[in-house]
DNA sequence: AACAGTTCGTTGCAGATACAACTTTTTGGT
DNA sequence: ACCAAAAAGTTGTATCTGCAACGAACTGTT
């Protein structure tokens, strides 16, 4: 019989199904509170909850995300009203995302469900070794990232 | 400045974008390959080359995903060759994946570009940082899994 | 044996994501 | 100033994923 912890299986694999898991969870928890928006639109909302506003390119920087997938996400969100989207004065090109008294509000609707989420599956974990892990996996992202992409946590 | 390291950053957060770079990285390396194989299909051919032939179900339980998505992966590794699809003869419900030599030999030449993968990012971690993020995110999933869910390492 | 309930798989639908191609706007070299 | 190159966003297309609904096959109770 095999050993519960296989060191062997890989990163990718492991972080796949994890990132599914907690996705599907918190979707669950958004779904039966009546949350009419998805989790991948509400990490796109983050940011721009946290900063009040933000440029769309940036929002690829943090989400190390496609351009496309983050124009779409941000129709969603303007079209259910909790972003507001601006061409920029000096560069039209740049859109900046504002968010609206509605994201402001549903965003404050979504701690507990986020903060449920996360419990769930960490509290059973030794604080110390889920520490590790966070660095672990932040150390892999890194060379994709700057400091800028992670604004202070609230 | 921001410490580099924000522990508060949350487990689904990372694990999704370290999910998604992995996997894109991994597609990336198959393309250049000229492999006609996507991740997707190739995670769902990975137990079925292990053990020669999976039912369709038990993969579902491996791979924790639901069961539509694993008949579409099915579906389109069969289209190309890879898998053989029968039907249970005790249980008609029931239809087992049998690996082909097209699969066999595809598998073999996702090795080395899969391995590639794995130390791309790995390799400047710590060792043992790297074996408790394992560790950890093992534990996360160790709810929804059994052992069986995980067949010997080649 | 009959039938209600369960299980396995597929299909319809909607949303997410990446790549490629395109439009609009800006920048840089001459 | 002009024109090529680059950059920001959008849209087309393909694949993946989950939920809901469905069909087919099995199970258990009567």
């Amino acid at each position: 019989m095999l050993n519960k912890l296989n060191p062997r299986q890989s990163l990718g694999f492991l972080t796949w199904k994890v990132a599914r898991l907690k996705t599907n969870d918190l979707a669950a928890r958004f779904a039966e509170a009546g949350l009419e928006i998805t989790v991948e639109q509400w990490r796109v909302l983050i940011p721009i909850f946290k900063a009040g506003s933000m440029p769309q390119g940036k929002l690829c920087d943090i989400l190390s995300q496609e351009k496309t997938g983050v124009s779409r996400l941000a129709a969603a969100l303007e079209k259910r009203g909790y972003v507001r989207r601006e061409a920029g004065k000096q560069d039209r090109r740049v859109k900046t995302l504002h968010i609206t008294d509605a994201g402001r509000e549903l965003m404050m609707q979504t701690f507990d469900l986020a903060k449920a989420n996360m419990i769930s599956c960490e509290e059973r974990l030794d604080p110390e070794e889920l520490g590790i892990c966070r660095k672990v996996l932040w150390e892999i992202l890194e060379p994709t990232l700057d400091d800028a992409c992670f604004p202070e946590e609230r």
